[in-house]
DNA sequence: TATTGTTATACTCTATAACTATA
DNA sequence: TATAGTTATAGAGTATAACAATA
């Protein structure tokens, strides 16, 4: 079997990257949460009275996208809408939803660290630094 | 705004993945081919014969979502199917398919090129090794 | 009995277009 | 006039379950 694919490093960065988020959902979804709705819930803890529009720009995604995912969030009473003004609605994390924030928490630096782990020391240092020249460019 | 998430190597990964594949995705459409379809045109091209099954063990994607892949490329005329035998199908890329195929190689090296290019020069060699450090295991 | 190809279905993530209410 | 939130819709990739035909 040729395979012309595996050197690419387009390929090899599609082909861990999704072997790593697919990891990533399964350690989730005994929470119930998706990979995108764990990152929101973080970031909104972090980040208290942040508006859905901050939080997409931060995410790079789309302000649509955002809608059903922070309603899920709220329906289940991990998440409060304040309105900042007639127009924007700041976003904060219920006591309910700091305790399942503490568990993804946990859940990401384990696999973080996991991660990390797999990757040969003497690449370990580069690894962000080179994926961050991607993504800011 | 604080940026807990930035510093995860899993989250540069998917940042720098999607983006990469949103870019690559773009420089197919004119080709009329998704990333995916591109990936097993080439890998047929190579491979001449090859199965579906064995394509989706390499491509690492389930066989019932090769079906309406290779259907589309057989109606574009890009790709004919072989009987081996009465239950294995063969896959080759015939002549029209061959020029897109040219096309597509054309378009992936440049993108490969690229992308290669944006990674500062002291973290390139490591950053293959550590993809597939990730993606094989 | 295991494998190949297939159908049907659903989930996750993401995008665009268009609308409304407000700043 | 630009922005925040929203609705509706679609597309791309992927997964599972179940089946028929064949090895």
């Amino acid at each position: 079997m040729k395979d012309i694919l595996a050197d690419l490093p387009g390929y090899a960065l599609r082909r861990a990257s999704s072997a790593m988020l697919a990891e990533f959902a399964a350690k989730l979804a005994p929470l119930d949460l998706r990979p995108t709705e764990a990152s929101t819930l973080v970031l909104i803890a972090e980040n208290a009275g942040i508006t859905s529009s901050a939080l997409c720009q931060f995410l790079g995604m789309q302000r649509a996208n955002m809608v059903p995912l922070v309603a899920r969030l709220e329906q289940l009473g991990w998440v409060e809408r304040v309105a900042l003004d007639g127009r924007s609605i700041g976003l904060n994390v219920t006591n309910k939803g700091q305790k399942k924030c503490t568990e993804v928490r946990q859940i990401m630096e384990r696999f973080e660290q996991r991660l990390i782990a797999r990757i040969p020391e003497e690449h370990r240092e580069h690894f962000v630094p080179a994926l961050r020249a991607l993504w800011h460019s």
